[in-house]
DNA sequence: ATTAGTTCATGGCGTTCA
DNA sequence: TGAACGCCATGAACTAAT
């Protein structure tokens, strides 16, 4: 198929990392010839020790590579080779069930509501996993978090997603997300050790969330902007970070966060091939963090839209159901 | 499914055929494991020749392997092992679609009486097919061919075939051959570009073969006797080469045989691992001959039969209509 | 699901050189 | 002569094609 995993880092020309001969292929985490990668692994083996005769900056050559093997190593290391380093990731069993419990529901097109529609992560195998569990991380925080989110951004997003609550449209796949919603979480067994009211107050309060992440549906990264266009809002942000109203076991709630965490971590380490596979879960966390400062901001922008007759009539039933309290 | 095709040859255990190890599957033809694979595939890339160290009788172990190539390549083919060889076979758009057409009755059981019982092919997959095949070569063929067959097979054929003809439940049963033929035969393309004139001489002119092959149904290879035992006739072969009465478009017919004949070829090629498929085709052939040899001498069984009233009576109505022309 | 083909860590062994 | 070198066979674990 295209998803050639990794095309960019192996298309490498075939010439040794390390003294320039030809390559015969990866070896130890770099291109390199057979000499090299021989060298690499007895020096690995035997934990050795070595002194440059000269001044520990020798160029190392096809020819010369046999004269200091102090350089030698150096470079090896240099160009990134490593024996064992990140140590075959592999996915506990719990873990491994969870994937399976995504995956199944992925072919059932169950996981189709609960995508991210505005962010784009590359070499996702099957398309919006990644997505999902990342949602997941979202729903699973018992706290909001919050970060540094441009001004801009922030506003644009926002007045996307109020456009999108108000819309009839918006109102009526709300409805299948909910579904998804409830058809999905329960069945992941991390979310079962959580009391019902607990799962119900993690739904509750996680939905306007789904709403913001739907209402960005259309959200270009390049021009930061929606392609419907826009009148924009201004909000400040602040740094408050503020329990989810309702919750009770709020550590339990964590360290059920941190296994979904690792679940993602390791399915990346597994699926996604070094470099750039550790760059990548920090760079979803850092969406996960801005959407969380965002839903404040939502929040508070939902609360000015109640106050106008005109635009509460357009909301949902289930728009009405999660922001009850909050409208009260 | 329990239609696990080619049941019998792919039961064996997963134990490598060469070295003993555990076996990863067929590779190249026989159950190996994936150092012989490895191994095989390399050996003929590079079209390697070795030379046997010690005597070129090594048994070849897990462990020993190794040590010497010439005799583990030795058994790599002693067992069967071959790359490229017999091409990939492959069946035609026609020959696949009347493959198909021949599983589906198969399914429906309306081969059920179309088969030879006394014949049994190794390794047919859905069990039958070949049979059949053989038997649709057996119709379609415009000339009687002749073959040497063994006297006693002959006249212990012959016996039986007789005795089959004068029992009412023999008789009973031809009217569901017929039945089977009408339904099967037609369905097949290349019948379909035969005239419907030549369709009919064929069928009428063939169904005393069916009634043949019948009457051999508890026929056993081993002791050349039939389960019910019999009193033996004894008859004489002649060796003239005798069109089928009535038919018209000699050359259609013969080129029909031809794609059936392709047919059975190919299907035994893809279907059936090497060696020992090639051998296989000409094993049903000389069937084929040996039965049609048959045919005639059975002709002259029956005319004598029907110069005895005491047989005719028990003749069903299908036996008189087939053997309507000889008889009057 | 099966299997042919690919990749690369491993280890054996002849060669090199101090 | 023995440690290091580097070529090469090997086979486990992939991918891809069917
Ligand atoms: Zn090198
Ligand atoms: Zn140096
Ligand atoms: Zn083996
Ligand atoms: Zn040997």
């Amino acid at each position: 198929t295209a998803s050639r995993s990794n095309e960019f880092d192996r298309n490498v020309p075939r010439i040794c990392g390390v003294c320039g001969d030809k390559a015969t292929g990866f070896h130890f985490n770099a291109m390199t010839c057979e000499g090299c990668k021989g060298f690499f692994r007895r020096s690995m083996k035997r934990k050795a020790m070595f002194t440059c005769p000269f001044n520990s900056d020798c160029k190392i050559t096809k020819d010369n590579r046999r004269h200091c093997q102090a350089c030698r190593l150096k470079r090896c290391v240099d160009i990134g080779m490593m024996k064992e380093c990140d140590m075959k990731p592999k996915l506990s069993e719990e873990q491994q069930r969870v994937i399976d419990i995504l995956l199944e529901h992925f072919i059932l097109g169950e996981l189709q509501y609960l995508q991210f529609k505005f962010i784009q992560f590359p070499n996702d195998p099957p398309k919006g996993i990644l997505d999902f569990i990342l949602l997941l991380l979202c729903f699973c925080s018992p706290k909001r978090l919050h970060l540094e989110v441009s001004q801009k951004t922030l506003s644009v997003w926002l007045a996307f997603g109020c456009r999108s609550i108000g819309d009839p449209t918006g109102g009526l796949e709300l409805g299948l997300l909910e579904v998804s919603l409830i058809t999905v979480f329960p069945s992941l067994p991390m979310f079962r050790d959580l009391t019902a009211e607990d799962q119900i107050a993690l739904l509750k309060s996680s939905a306007i969330e789904i709403i913001m992440l739907r209402s960005n549906e259309s959200f270009s990264l390049e021009d930061m902007a929606w392609s419907c266009g826009g009148n924009e809002f201004k909000y400040q942000i602040d740094d408050v970070t503020q329990d989810r109203p309702g919750l009770q076991d709020t550590s339990l709630v964590e360290s059920l966060q941190d296994r979904l965490s690792e679940v993602l971590q390791t399915y990346i380490l597994c699926k996604h091939p070094p470099p750039g596979n550790r760059l990548l879960y920090a760079k979803m966390i850092q969406k996960l963090a801005d959407l969380r400062s965002l839903n404040e901001e939502h929040s508070k922008q939902y609360r000015c839209l109640s106050f106008k007759p005109e635009h509460s009539m357009q909301l949902t039933p289930l728009v009405l159901e999660v922001f009850g309290n909050e409208i009260s």
